[in-house]
DNA sequence: GTCATTTTGAGGCACGTGCATCAAAAATAT
DNA sequence: ATATTTTTGATGCACGTGCCTCAAAATGAC
């Protein structure tokens, strides 16, 4: 057959410089600078001459070329919750990670906690970062107006910002999580097929509710629940606010007085002490158990039968999706592909 | 609590360059380069001091730098199977967007149709790739001795070789895909915990099992099925090479044949034909089915619950891991990182 | 037309590395 | 010691872009 025969010979097409960008556009290459850096003091027509010419010739600036010439680096820091949570745990883990993934990209990313109930203070940490020393940042906290604020300054002074994991609406175009929605309606489905029984309650418990993304979880949860498993019934939410003597006390109340239990979906990314209090003071192999996130203790859940399912996203792709989008908007480029939109993804114990 | 206020001010920590490693050597630049680039007439001495400066300043070559200095720029081949297979299309796909993603790191991508029966017009072609204008190859192909040294005779001549999604066993440490093993386990979860009843039989459907990873989802699947879901009876493959006649008679002896069907699991990644069969002509809505592959044919099924799961990999992820690794080979460094791990997806209606 | 102002061109250095040449120094052989 | 070979240094250009300065040309105002 040999039809690779046939395969273009591709003569090798170099890229087009800013050199013969200037010799089609019938300018100098000085001029092809002022207008690729938007500078001032050039002629309308000239501009579109130029702009002209780069569509025709597919001209693509190259980065690495222009990083070397500015020296430029990339300094990202990543604002996070100050928390024991091991989910957190893991993200800055995989921050050290991309550390090594990107340092031949000149990328390099600090972790700064902040705390996450304070938005005064968030905003004041904001307002510290100097444009010279920090690229971007990504910003992991609950929305408030004082931050919103904060972020909306931050860009004018030439940080880069990008909401991460927790939403900010006002920017939806810019923002690196999951679909929490997605991830609710799926806790559901799979507590309704692995459900021997037709019939029962569901237990939902969140440290709180306030974030946006746990409610958004809840309502898709139960809008699955009602359209697919009508017999199941979810109960209200207990939270727990982080207080595990409170935990222990509304979960053990919640299991007594409702006996027809058949699942537990633990809606907070913090979901240890839920499931030990569940699986160390009751019975409760019989219920089927779906939590967030994949952490050392979720894993060894799952492996051990005690956890019957975990709605995950990957804290890798998280960490480097964000660092990717600060550098395309520091680059003025669009953070392009599939490859940014973040799985909901389901772990059993047969893949972990 | 400003915790901020102790964080680093890290004084803008330049990398160290070739000059800073020449001064720290007590060589000359010209030396450091014969060293970095293993050119040869250096004292063993000398090459030690060099490394040690290296060592000490933890120096790290700028590759876009070098790229820029030798105009290196990358050009991958991916070596498919010739086939209507939705899942190809989809990769395909993503090879087109990975031109676009890495358009800035200088690497292009084609695709090559090679006949995947054929070991030696494999071979053959992969003799005709010339290492000036091919930077390397993917291959997606079967193992067979003429591959296999064909792949070799390539390394030889300077061209940067991996398997990719099927596996070459001599190779291991250098391909990329996911672990089979664990996606038929994964199906057999899904099928036993979906299952209402525990009891029954189960079809399996391939277009051939002479394949690697059909054995091994194989084998991965009846383990798993024969620990948890000891009442469930996996029947012998059916195998339909991808004869839509042979696959219409062999599915519908079959269906007929087990009244006691309960589930089916279509293991290779042609779901198309099978599952039209099944819901075409015969009435099988209460049957849990699970296939591979998300493809606009599967998606669909999910959607409108003819499909109940699918075990998935993701294409982009493929492409790209796949080309980050001939990248990372390219410029000799180690591919590191949880990044090129490829994922054994879950995917159900609500999380596509 | 002259003058002021705006727009453009020409040229050069820098970034960090690869690669080449030629001379100087050091090591080794005779 | 001298001749030969091996090892090292000095230097310079290239890659594609950013950024700077100074002069030339074009344009507009009067």
């Amino acid at each position: 057959m040999m039809e690779y025969a046939l395969m273009d010979v591709r003569e090798v097409m170099l890229r087009p410089t800013t050199k013969d960008l200037a010799k089609a556009a019938g300018v100098s290459r000085a001029t092809v600078d002022r207008v690729l850096n938007g500078r001032e003091g050039v002629k309308k027509r000239t501009v579109d001459r130029v702009n002209d010419a780069i569509q025709e010739l597919g001209f693509v600036r190259n980065i690495q070329a222009a990083n070397l010439a500015r020296s430029q680096r990339y300094r990202f820091v990543f604002a996070l919750p100050r928390s024991g949570d091991l989910f957190l745990e893991e993200i800055v883990r995989h921050i050290d990670e991309a550390n090594e993934t990107f340092a031949t990209d000149l990328v390099w990313c600090d972790v700064v906690h902040i705390d996450e109930n304070d938005p005064h203070s968030i905003s004041a940490f904001l307002a510290t970062l100097d444009p010279n020393e920090t690229t971007g940042v990504a910003i992991m906290a609950p929305e408030s107006p004082q931050v919103r604020d904060a972020i909306f300054r931050l860009q004018e002074r030439g940080v880069a910002a990008l909401p991460f994991i927790a939403d900010q609406s006002t920017m939806e175009e810019h923002w690196v999580g999951t679909d929490h929605h997605a991830a609710g309606a799926t806790a559901a489905t799979l507590i309704g097929r692995f459900c021997p029984a037709p019939e029962g309650s569901v237990l939902v418990i969140s440290e709180s509710m306030r974030s946006r993304d746990s409610l958004e979880r809840r309502i898709g949860f139960d809008a699955e629940m009602n359209q697919h498993s009508p017999g199941l019934r979810p109960l209200p939410s207990l939270e727990t606010y982080g207080d595990e003597e409170r935990a222990e006390r509304v979960i053990y109340n919640s299991v007594i007085n409702n006996p027809d239990l058949v699942g537990v979906y633990v809606l907070s990314s913090e979901a240890r002490v839920p499931l030990t209090i569940l699986n160390e003071n009751m019975n409760t192999d019989h219920l089927i158990k779906i939590s967030h996130e994949r952490t050392p203790f979720t894993e060894a859940a799952l492996r051990n039968g005690s956890l019957d399912a975990v709605i995950a996203q990957d804290p890798g792709h998280l960490v480097r999706s964000a660092v990717r989008k600060l550098k395309a908007i520091t680059d003025k480029r669009v953070a392009t592909g599939s490859q940014e939109r973040i799985r909901v993804e389901v772990l059993l114990r047969t893949n972990i």
